[in-house]
RNA sequence: GGGGCGGUAGUUCAGUUGGGAGAACGCCGGUUUUGCAAGCCGGAGGUCACGGGUUCGAAUCCCGUCCGCUCCA
């Protein structure tokens, strides 16, 4: 029997071979770089799609790859299907052969024929295809040439057999598909027809296995569809399917690539052997199984859990896990042991996933670790509502709240409302869920060049992308700060194009080339002025569109500026040293980090600005002040050396070699810039740098944070920022030095020693204080006069606030052990008044509100009061008013005791 | 990108038209005990996330920022 290895050896053979001639790319990343239209690789196409556009040149014209995919995240996803069917998976290797402008439907089909019937030696008389509706060419090659027989074949619309495109725009076209019967045990007297006609295939007799598509139209972000540049064949045929069908085993999750997977959840969750399990607690294992591998690779390209894109895919596949394995019983973390199976099966074949092994299972155990809480949280605020609702019933309101805002999913809370014998509101919850989702998907328009897009397409096709002047060979040496003669290509007032603006309006300027830097990588875009014969702009951001195109956003401020015209540009040149000083820093920074703290240090972010700069890359713990200091050295030692930055353009393939970090991975047949500081760090970089360390000045660190669970932030500047820290930082010990009147070096003990006098001042204050506040209420309450069994004490304090009004108001209190007490107690500060009327609780049963007496005794002093009934207090801003005050509230409670 | 919830003692949290910052556990000291656990008595521990505003007065109301959780896109 074949193994799956040999499978993925078996195809690229066949493809690379001297008849066939394709070239072996590698899989590339998860996440499709430069590709913003798409969460995922989702299929083999993906990294060939400007292949189809012919935007890029061809370096080859065949190809073919065994890519890792995943279908989890926004179009195509196929997570709701896993587990309830035993064919889908989120994570898949795709065996694909691709033809770019080259060979067409003929040799496609013919191949797939060949290889299924020979390489792999499917049986031919098992083996059926559908094709697109009107497809009649595919229909005849297949017919005529390859000799299928009619009663072999089906006709399916749109919905089947036509593909594409990967994301929102590009390559579709109809396609082919091969199925394989798998036997009548899983479908008896089933026919193809009917099975892929009616969908009457629950458990997957004919098993589609491989998808020959035909890309001919470019798919346009409006949805229409032009020819494709370069016509041609892409085919996917997933391995673990072809597995299958070769090992004979009843699903893709009993091949040798999934059951040591399987097996293992099995053993962990102590369900017994899988072949002994009923139906529902297999696919139970099944999403474990699936979902932790394509936890493993995606983990391993550098993404992690968060709540929005890419990360919050990921955290649904591990708690969608997580709640499935609960149905087996297994409510505490454990999927983090299964990294070790996936890279033992995977790991040759996929060495990236070795390298991330601890920081991979430690990502996923802490997220199972938050799961569980939430689950927790929500679980109580759950038992809250229900014990609120009294007439059996749920809200849909409810419900939603407890799913939007606790993530306390929808099956859970219908389980255990299910278990307390109440209903849920199921069509009020739907309601809920559709209200919330059409604003989510209202709030989402209104992109930055959603607006402009269509004419920022349209002036990429008449005039290509922009160039950007500040990578030519003078740039690196010192930076080009000016240009001339550039030519206004677009102007744009809002969302509108204009031919001219005027002083005052708020534009966007597009240039045939610019010595701007458009914000990308981290580094913030340049500011600066555009000058024409009639006018001025002020520029203030730079973005740039997909396809390259420099926007220029800014304020005219003089004049007017005119479509066509000529025009100087010229950047903040200081500031854009500033921020250069910055970005090579950067580098040097990763640098010492790796060398510091680990190599598994990875970048996960980065902000370069002109008075600062932002590392975020991957570790567990906080750096200790020795690392911290030990990096800060090194970085500065580095600069000493004043070694020189080297910039080269190359291709990938040629970059890869010289060990550069490619932290988001690239395309393929893409050329890249590599910054080379030599001995040093090595790095794929489109930023602007100094051309030579010794450039960048001081550098010194000023923070380090934790941004998520296991990436840690720094924070450091470099040049004139650090000239600045240092300068304050000196200044602050000197005022304090100076303040203590000690030398420097004693300031902290002297700090310290003050701090600690000043806590036994303060506890000595509070002592006499309550001691003096004693004495003073005893002769208050002596003095008093008493009007049915009530001393009434009324008196003015200076200087005291509130708090110690009352703390006299306390001491009353517990020196009138024996009948009732009203206190009204008045003081002036600073111009202010604060006032406070208490009384005993006699009193109070006595029907007098210490509210309303504060309330109308603080008129006097020019304010207002209130409390409750035993306590109030007020305030006021005229102290003058203090005697009538107090003379009113006497007189008020006096009535009342009267 | 948008919606919801949250940030109070070392920890888990309470704090009801805005009017004395609290509980439980943990910690420290004392007492009891052969010793430990437990009990009893006492104590320390708080920029109520941060910044503005409203008010005589804000943990509480309003606005903004940051962080965490969560759902959707």
């Amino acid at each position: 029997m074949k193994k799956s290895y040999e499978l993925r050896k078996a195809f690229i053979d066949f493809f690379t071979d001297s008849i066939r001639r394709h070239k072996l790319v590698p899989s590339s990343p998860l996440v499709p770089p430069d590709d913003p239209t798409l969460l995922f690789t989702t299929a083999g196409m993906v990294q060939f799609k400007p292949f189809y556009a012919g935007t890029v040149p061809l370096p080859y014209t065949r190809a073919c790859s065994v890519q890792k995919c995943l279908r989890a995240g926004g179009k195509g996803s196929d997570l709701e299907n896993v587990g309830k069917t035993l064919r889908h998976h989120t994570f898949f290797e795709m065996l694909g052969n691709f033809s770019f402008g080259d060979y067409f439907k003929r040799e496609a089909l013919q191949w797939a024929w060949e290889f299924s019937t020979q390489v792999v030696e499917l049986d031919p008389n098992r083996i059926y295809v559908s094709v697109y509706e009107d497809d009649d060419e595919a229909w005849d090659i297949w017919t005529k040439e390859i000799g299928m027989p009619e009663s072999h074949m089906v006709r399916l619309g749109a919905k089947d057999n036509f593909w594409g495109p990967a994301g929102d725009t590009g390559a579709c076209g109809p396609c082919s598909e091969l199925y394989y019967d798998r036997g009548e045990q899983y479908g008896p007297g089933l026919s193809f027809q009917d099975a892929t006609l009616n969908d009457h295939d629950p458990h997957t007799r004919y098993l589609e296995y491989w998808n020959c598509v035909f890309p001919q139209f470019d798919q346009q972000k409006d949805g229409t569809r032009l020819p494709l540049k370069n016509r041609g064949v892409d085919t996917g045929m997933g391995l673990e399917r072809l597995t299958c069908l070769v090992q004979e085993t009843a699903s893709p999750y009993e091949t040798d690539l999934m059951l040591p997977i399987v097996n293992a959840v099995c053993e962990l969750t102590q369900v017994g052997p899988y072949q002994n399990l009923q139906i529902e607690h297999r696919q139970c294992v099944n999403v474990v199984a699936d979902h932790i591998r394509a936890l493993v690779f995606a983990l391993s390209e550098g993404i992690l859990p968060s709540n929005d894109g890419r990360g919050y895919v990921l955290r649904r596949l591990l708690r969608r896990a997580a709640r499935y394995a609960r149905r087996i019983g297994q409510d505490s973390p454990f999927m983090y042991q299964l990294v070790d199976t996936v890279v033992g099966v995977m790991g040759d074949v996929y060495p990236e996933i070795k390298e991330t092994t601890d920081l991979v299972k430690r990502v996923i155990r802490t997220e199972e670790e938050t799961y569980a809480q939430t689950l927790g949280t929500g679980l109580q605020k759950l038992d809250q509502l229900l014990e609120k609702c009294r007439d059996g019933q749920l809200t849909g309101e409810d419900v939603f709240l407890l799913c939007s805002t606790y993530g306390l999913p929808y099956d859970d809370v219908c389980e255990v409302a299910r278990d307390r014998g109440v209903v849920v509101d199921n069509e009020g919850y739907q309601q809920c869920v559709a209200r919330h989702k059409e604003e989510s998907r209202k709030a989402a328009k209104g992109t930055r060049f959603e607006t402009i897009y269509e004419d920022l397409k349209q002036l990429f096709s008449e005039y290509g992308k922009t160039k950007f002047l500040g990578y030519a060979e003078e740039a690196i040496e010192y930076p080009l700060a000016r240009a001339e003669g550039l030519k206004v290509l677009a102007v744009f007032r809002g969302e509108e194009r204009v031919s001219r603006a005027h002083a005052g309006e708020e534009i966007a300027i597009v240039l045939d080339a610019t010595p701007f830097y458009a914000e990308a990588g981290g580094q913030v875009a340049d500011t600066g002025g555009i000058a024409s014969p009639t006018g001025y702009v002020r520029i203030t951001d730079v973005q740039k569109s997909s396809e390259d195109i420099f926007v220029h956003y800014g304020m005219v401020t003089e004049g007017e500026i005119v479509e066509g015209q000529e025009v100087k540009a010229e950047i903040d040149v200081a500031r854009r040293w500033d921020i250069m000083r910055n970005h090579t820093a950067t580098h040097l920074l990763q640098g010492a980090l790796k060398t510091v703290v680990g190599k598994h240090v990875t970048q996960q972010g980065s902000y370069v600005g002109p008075d600062y700069l932002r590392f975020d890359f991957t570790n567990p713990e906080a750096l200790t002040a020795e690392q911290l200091g030990e990096v800060e050295s090194l970085v500065n030692e580095q600069i000493m050396k004043n070694l020189p930055v080297r910039c080269a353009v190359m291709e990938l393939e040629e970059a890869r070699k010289t060990g550069a970090i490619a932290p988001f991975g690239e395309r393929y047949g893409a050329t890249v810039r590599v910054i080379d500081v030599p001995g040093w760090d090595i790095e794929f970089c489109g930023g602007t740098h100094v051309p030579a360390t010794g450039c960048i000045g001081p550098f010194v660190i000023v923070g380090e944070s934790a941004v998520a669970a296991g990436v840690r932030r720094i924070e450091a500047t470099a040049g004139r920022g650090a000239v600045r820290v240092i300068q304050s930082e000196r200044g602050v010990v000197k005022e304090l030095s100076e303040l203590f009147c000690v030398p420097r070096e004693k300031v902290v003990a002297r700090a310290e020693s003050v701090l600690e006098e000043l806590k036994g001042a303060r506890k000595e204050i509070a002592y006499w204080r309550t001691k003096a506040s004693a004495q003073e209420a005893a002769e208050l309450l002596e003095n008093a006069p008493e009007k049915a069994g009530v001393k009434v004490v009324v008196a003015r304090f200076d200087d005291m606030e509130a708090a110690q009004l009352r703390e006299v108001f306390d001491q009353l209190k517990s020196r009138r052990s024996q009948g009732g007490l009203a206190a009204v107690l008045a003081s002036a500060s600073n111009g202010r008044v604060t006032m406070i009327v208490g009384f005993t609780p006699d009193v109070v049963s006595m029907g007098i509100s210490a509210s309303d007496i504060v309330k109308a005794a603080a008129q006097a002093v020019g304010g207002s009061g209130g409390g409750k009934k035993d306590m109030a207090q007020a305030g006021g801003k005229n102290p003058e008013g203090i005697a009538q005050a107090l003379k009113i509230a006497k007189q008020l409670i006096e009535s009342k005791l009267g």
